[in-house]
DNA sequence: AATGTTTATCGTAATATTGCGATAAATAAA
DNA sequence: TTTATTTATCGCAATATTACGATAAACATT
């Protein structure tokens, strides 16, 4: 096997698990937290930022672009990402349902 | 290769990515889901929430508990999981630092 | 002691991920 | 047009993940 049974589970399950996957690795983390401190579009230089090989981030940027969580304008001989906000909010809603519906016990067996 | 980098970025990148990673399988937010809904430790019935079979569930189960999300005490013979209040907690600081960081731009290129 | 119940682990197969060199594709610059 | 610059893709190798049957381990029940 080694494929995931998405067809199981709940559409919110899916979602939030691929969105999930998308952060789970910290060079994509690292991109997201570059294109957020630059605070504008950038346009490519990420390949200097980070210590791995062109064709590496390229695979890691399509993995987020994919995902929805970045998107590229072509400008130039260059492409310019930034974050694509609804998908990064609806992230973000996902994750705060599921926080808020924890609510410590007091009385844990564990 | 096919082996993480971890050394090359922060701590904090690499902790997210862990946690990440954690959830980033429809299976284990459906035992997250359920670990919250029941809100109390469940001793193992989750075998029946789930399509999935015992080793597999085992499995997740697993790595939810060396993410440190969950934690399982012997309980009889069967254990008491439940949610680690303090991953959980940092889980959550983490994602929020990440996203108040975020503003979205009123001039963006793409 | 023998049997059942519950969870973990082992072994294996299928598939996915990670990383990078090489190369292609597209535009800019000369 | 020729040459750089920039990004994407291909192909490959190494490793990780997912899933499950079989089996072990631990305790409860009889």
């Amino acid at each position: 096997m080694g494929a995931t049974k998405t067809d199981h589970f709940t559409e919110r399950q899916n979602q939030l698990a691929t969105l999930a996957k998308a952060i789970a690795h910290p060079a994509r983390i690292a991109i997201l937290d570059y294109l957020i401190k630059v605070d504008s579009c950038i346009c490519g230089d990420i390949v200097n930022e980070l210590p791995l090989a062109q064709a590496t981030i390229s695979q890691h940027l399509k993995e987020l672009k994919n995902a929805g969580l970045i998107k590229g304008d072509i400008e130039g001989n260059a492409i310019c990402y930034c974050i694509d906000e609804n998908t990064w909010k609806r992230f973000q809603d996902i994750l705060n349902a599921l926080f808020d519906d924890y609510t410590p016990k007091t009385q844990s067996c564990c």
